[in-house]
RNA sequence: GCGGGCGUGGCGGAACUGGCAGACGCGCUGGAUUUAGGUUCCAGUGGGGAAACUCGUGGAGGUUCGAGUCCUCUCGCCCGCACCA
């Protein structure tokens, strides 16, 4: 056999070409074969591929052509998730327009991807900006609409000055800055567009328990966003400005019921609407809109920080206590949030830390009323129902679970959240018609609205007589211009041959929405479009998703804990209830990968700290990347790039292909193994075989790889030790076989050449069937056992892998080395850890 | 403040349910081949010690015949959430 080098680039480039003409990885539904749908978040076409996407996309790539090779029917799909502002930025910048900019960045995407080798359907692809793609994001919001999910209100809504538009609350990050440009996130009060994501916020929380292969990480995120509270709403009356009961209420949310008794003032946000109307022309006007204006400086950054310090007003006026009567004053303050529960709370400060520093600055009462089970002051108000005492020794509010004291016939009663006394206080309320249970949510409705060209238009018109029409399902799509002066800074909003329409419903002109949806509505179904991604008759066929979803597993970035995972498994829901799909969670199993760093930091062209995988391609080819990326860190771990490493991984694959081409001649006579060397390598062969299976399937790709390099070591070492004439030749290309079958998902050029031209094999490696071992080979005849004095390694004894406890036992003592320690002592037990272990406790 | 994660050689990391800590790779040292270097191959490579041994998984305790792994406390770093009533 002439023994050729190894060139990466002539293989890859060889067996790229080769799998599109066979079409290797175009799959079709087949009912007769188990599926697996293996997914990577589909990427935002931003130019060049980075060091992530290599790392994200060669995970994926393993793990679809392990399953394939499994005899799974795998979908494994691509696209691209189009539509966004960075098209927008580049069109300003390099007057082109988004779609020129985004086609040709597909393009160059697409070809690096192709240059990976990785195993995609490429019939399948979708690309967000296409027609035919967003006119079903479109058929989706009139559905929506129809079943009642669509919304469009005004409120005070994050704006985002960088990006020009409004972003929903999941947008919002960090210390209040925008997601994508990290500008600082303003309010303003706008009429929006909303999906009714909190129709379904009980039903996103409760199936977080079914999602069992998703990191407890991204659960709890998810469990904290959607912030589920338990308590009471509670109405309280407003009096008049005489301070007589006037018949209005304002009604609280709460989770402490049980602390009405201690509610000594009442505060309303400074954006409720209420508080002008009550202060407007009276004495306390001033100082009111004093600490209005002083709210409406404080960035998100401080009011959201909770350090911004507690500012607040009087109004003048007062509401009524419901469980005792007592006049309340009513004050305006900056901690008090609108976006939160009513915009409205009662401030009970024996009980609540913010309430607590609230009344002792503005030198509100603090009547205690529950109390800790060692506080010295239950002796004196233990039952005491009648308020004898305003205030309380304390240095901070206490909100733990207590006994409710001055709390009128609830008095004795166990207080906290989820206790008797609020329970008993809110039965209560209930039955005198002032309150009742209720359940309260953190998590938002999703403002998907957008100010900006280069998105997917809402359907949707505007018409004087018949207000807010949607645009009937038989005149969808509503086409994205193309001639909008986008370098302009236009939007749709510009073009009045988008905008003048007539009205569906009467006939008259109207204005058609100049919005486009947000871009995480395009990315919230794109997996289930893949299932049937060429049907032009509908979103996609039920039979199509029901065979492939739900998706089995799902790659991708950490970033989206919240965003891109939370909306899609509200569309799925969504979907679920429509009857399109069975399933009603998109993502079977998850898996976040890390971060790839340079010195630390991120890589980013600021910095100037980016590595090209294109120029690592070139210099080792994609196989030796692929690779490398993968045993380089687990892939859930952030890591950093090093590139000597890279070099290693090329030495790996070059031992490889030169032990492969030494070997592939030895297949005439079979696998004989009779003496103690070939047994030793038979014995590899199965145990690798068998750690690199384990490994894939839980994601440990550097460990299956440093496996794979264990027995390429054990196999050359038997090449090299054993004499030609005595090696056992069937046997190592036995070896070569399985190392080429266990290495194919992650150098998948070379797998190739070396199954084909090599090994001789008319069909493709990646159709093979995964290699299968035998735990009986695997097992060694003889094991070493470590035999420990007191704790201590002091020899070492080798015994038949069978042999029972009394041998292992009876040869341990009896090592030399043993023996001589235990000499003069009593042995007082000895553990025997069979095929590991003795451990000889003397003294 | 609340929630989650992580601390192991010069570096990346391994040790899955308590059982020889440091697999595998990088780097480094020495050697062989070629010799111009590189490639390739062999040997070595946690600290101390000539050796027997001994010390070693952020730190301090504990449980156990035995702890990187379990428990308690503690230090450091990272991430998420946070005036959510």
């Amino acid at each position: 056999m002439s023994n050729r080098p190894y060139d990466p680039h002539a293989i890859e480039e060889k067996w790229q070409a080769a799998w599109d003409a066979e079409g290797l990885y175009s799959v079709t539904e087949d009912p007769d074969k188990p599926k697996k749908y293996i997914l990577e978040m589909f990427p935002y076409p931003s130019g060049d591929i980075h060091m992530g996407h290599v790392r994200n996309y060669s995970i994926g790539d393993v793990v679809a052509r392990y399953w394939t090779m499994r005899g799974r029917n795998v979908l494994h799909p691509i696209g691209w998730d189009a539509f966004g502002l960075p098209a927008e930025n580049a069109a300003i910048k390099s007057s082109t327009h988004p779609a020129e900019w985004t086609y040709a960045n597909i393009d160059k995407q697409a070809a690096s991807f192709k240059r990976m080798g990785f195993s995609y359907d490429w019939d399948r692809t979708v690309k967000s900006c296409d027609v035919d793609y967003y006119r079903w994001g479109q058929w989706i919001f009139l559905k929506f609409w129809e079943r009642g999910l669509v919304e469009r209100k005004k409120s005070a809504v994050n704006w985002c000055p960088g990006c020009k538009t409004v972003l929903a609350n999941e947008q919002v990050i960090g210390d209040g800055v925008c997601w994508r440009c990290k500008s600082v996130v303003e309010k303003r009060d706008l009429e929006q567009w909303y999906f009714k994501i909190t129709d379904y916020a009980q039903e996103l929380l409760d199936d977080l328990d079914t999602l069992t292969g998703w990191p407890e990480r991204v659960k709890t995120m998810q469990a904290n966003w959607i912030g589920r509270s338990e308590g009471a709403e509670v109405d309280f009356e407003l009096c008049n400005a005489s301070g007589e009961p006037g018949g209005e209420t304002i009604t609280v949310f709460t989770t402490r019921p049980d602390t009405l008794f201690g509610c000594s003032f009442f505060l309303l946000a400074p954006e409720h609407p209420l508080v002008s109307t009550l202060t407007e022309g009276t004495a306390h006007a001033d100082a009111v809109q004093a600490v209005v204006r002083a709210t409406a400086r404080e960035t998100a950054v401080e009011r959201a920080s909770g350090e911004a310090e507690k500012l607040g007003a009087f109004t003048g006026r007062y509401v009524i206590n419901p469980v005792n009567g007592e006049k309340v004053p009513v004050w305006v303050s900056n901690y008090v949030l609108m976006e939160y529960g009513t915009g409205a709370v009662m401030a009970v400060p024996c009980g609540d830390e913010r309430d607590f520093e609230f009344a002792r600055k503005y030198g509100l009462p603090i009547p205690p009323v529950v109390l800790a089970a060692d506080d010295p002051l239950l002796s004196e108000l233990g039952t005491v129902a009648d308020r004898v005492m305003d205030d309380v020794p304390w240095d901070e509010a206490f909100a733990g679970d207590g006994v409710m004291v001055q709390s009128g016939a609830f008095t004795g009663m166990a207080g906290g959240k989820d206790s008797e006394g609020m329970r008993a206080v809110t039965e209560w309320l209930a039955s005198e018609g002032r309150g009742r249970f209720s359940v309260n949510f953190r998590l938002r409705d999703w403002l998907i609205s957008r100010q900006r060209y280069w998105g997917n238009p809402i359907p949707a018109i505007h018409c004087p007589v018949c207000g807010l029409v949607p645009v009937p399902e038989d005149q969808l799509p509503v086409v994205l211009p193309k001639d909008v002066d986008i370098t302009k800074g236009e939007t749709l909003a510009d073009h009045p041959e988008f905008y003048e329409t007539t009205c569906p419903a009467c006939g008259g002109a109207a204005r058609r929405e100049t919005d486009t949806m947000d871009t995480f509505t395009c990315s919230s179904w794109y997996y289930f479009r893949y299932c049937d991604a060429r049907n032009d008759e509908a979103l996609f066929s039920r039979e199509n998703a029901d065979y492939w979803m739900p998706v089995d597993q799902y790659i991708g970035g950490i970033e989206h804990a919240i965003l891109h995972l939370l909306y899609s498994r509200f569309f799925t829901k969504v979907f679920a209830d429509m009857g399109l799909t069975a399933a009603r969670e998109p993502f079977t199993n998850l898996l976040t990968q890390g971060m790839v760093k340079k010195d630390g930091e991120t890589m980013s062209k600021s910095k100037g700290n980016v590595v090209a995988p294109e120029d690592m391609i070139a210099r080792y080819g994609a196989d030796a990347l692929r690779a490398f990326i993968l045993f380089m860190a687990p892939p859930d771990k952030d890591l950093d790039w090093n590139q000597d490493g890279l070099e290693g991984m090329y030495r790996f694959l070059n031992r490889v292909w030169r032990y492969v081409e030494d070997v592939a001649g030895g297949g005439a006579t079979p696998v004989d193994a009779s003496d103690d060397p070939a047994r030793a390598l038979l014995r590899e062969r199965h145990r690798v075989a068998g750690k690199v299976t384990e490994d894939i399937e839980r994601f440990s790709f550097n460990t299956a790889l440093s496996a794979m390099m264990e027995l390429l070591n054990a196999a050359t070492d038997y090449h090299r030790t054993v004499d030609d004439d005595a090696r056992d030749g069937a046997l190592e290309r036995e070896v070569a076989e399985v190392l080429t079958l266990l290495i194919a998902p992650y150098a998948p050029h070379m797998a190739e050449e070396l199954w084909r031209e090599v090994l001789g094999h008319p069909g493709s490696v990646h159709r093979e069937a995964w290699v299968t071992f035998d735990e009986a080979l695997a097992a060694a005849d003889e094991v070493e056992i470590v035999v420990q004095v007191n704790g201590k390694v002091r020899g070492k004894v080798v015994v038949a892998a069978d042999a029972d406890e009394a041998t292992v036992r009876e040869a341990a003592l009896n090592v030399p080395r043993v023996a001589e320690q235990i000499e003069g002592l009593t042995v007082r037990k000895v553990v025997v850890v069979p095929g590991k272990l003795v451990s000889v406790v003397a003294g």
